[in-house]
DNA sequence: ATAGTTCCATACACATGTGTATGTGTGCGG
DNA sequence: CCGCACACATACACATGTGTATGGAACTAT
């Protein structure tokens, strides 16, 4: 009796790790990396743990496998920016700051983001994969303020202010109203592209 | 009574709900609150789970005492910097953007607030304690920012970008040099006083 | 049809964590 | 010196989580 009577996945009868990872990432977004178990995702999935036990060697092996997934999904998402040169800096900027407002999916993307965050406190490959995405888009940030005609250094220092805006929105999600939000993304966007007054 | 009236000395005696809640935040600030475990407290306080279940009901009132612990040394932290009125609001606002360099103290509280805000993540309370928190001090900031001159809206937008730079400097902690950091702080400072150009 | 592989179920051993019930030594007041 | 509350120790019941060993149904290949 082939068990096609499956709830939410795909048609396949039989799972793929991936849908193991996914169940978990849904599991980290907003419970966190301590409360992935495997018998829980197993009840989600509906099958046993005898499944999961053929798929991975063991629970590490899936937060690997989470983590990996993760940090493909934010490479790609970075590679995908680079491509679409818009040419235009400013209008690369604008795109950068107002990524916190892309809908849903960006939202969830970010939830993500801070489990892995806070995961990384305690786990040193989920801290390098971290770093290593800060570092990436950091380097993004500073490349296109230094094409809207920044030195060097100071492409650097408002490429971190304008990844902290970032960082900080997603992290401080209760404060200020939607049009408080898009209100002062406009007042960075302004003040990045400033030159700084010399005296 | 039992001994002597005194509760804040390491009375090596007796133990006092503050030293578990020491524990517990100990553990916590590079754990995280799932592994806060009172048998584990118990070991490191050198006694048994029978000496924590006398001073708390159960784990959650312990997490309860920590975050109302955490709380209170936060609001404290800012009262204290609302009663050195240094008259100076530009000392004031470098005084602010100065705190993550303020040696290992406030690296420790950072790490215990980071902690908290994962937690937050999936606890309402925390989540509210949080919340309370980040809002006194963006008005804080927004207080300082306004007596420098900028007008109301304009201090919000500054106090929210101001924080959020300070935010993003604990939370991207391996993101540049001590040297990159201390420029870019400067930076910000600067670029936080200066008036935005109408066009 | 038969054998083999795939994918999952079942059952067990083991570890870890919470909470409760009860025992125990110690410093006090009376 | 007696008793009693305090502060903890000990022991147990129970729940939850991991990993392994083994069984078994469905699909495939020959």
């Amino acid at each position: 009796m082939p068990r096609g009577a499956s709830k939410k996945p795909s048609d396949r009868s039989t799972l793929t790790p991936a849908a193991w990872v996914d169940a978990a990432t849904e599991v980290l977004l907003d419970q966190g990396i301590d409360h992935v178990r495997v018998d829980a995702l197993a009840i989600d999935l509906g099958v046993t743990r005898g499944s999961f036990y053929w798929h991975f060697r063991d629970r590490e092996d899936l937060l690997k496998a989470v983590l990996a997934a993760w940090r493909d999904r934010a490479t790609e998402q970075l590679t995908a920016r680079l491509m679409r040169v818009s040419g235009d800096p400013g209008a690369q900027l604008h795109d950068v700051l107002s990524l916190p407002f892309r809908g849903r999916a960006a939202v969830r993307a970010a939830r993500i983001e801070l489990a892995i965050r806070a995961w990384a406190r305690r786990d040193a490959s989920a801290r390098k994969a971290v770093d290593e995405a800060d570092a990436s888009r950091i380097a993004y940030h500073t490349k296109v303020l230094g094409a809207m005609g920044f030195s060097d250094s100071e492409a650097q220092m408002r490429a971190f202010l304008a990844y902290s805006y970032e960082v900080a929105e997603s992290v401080l999600q209760n404060q200020g109203s939607h049009a408080q939000r898009s209100a002062r993304t406009a007042f960075v966007e302004r003040l990045l592209r400033q030159a700084l007054a010399n005296e």
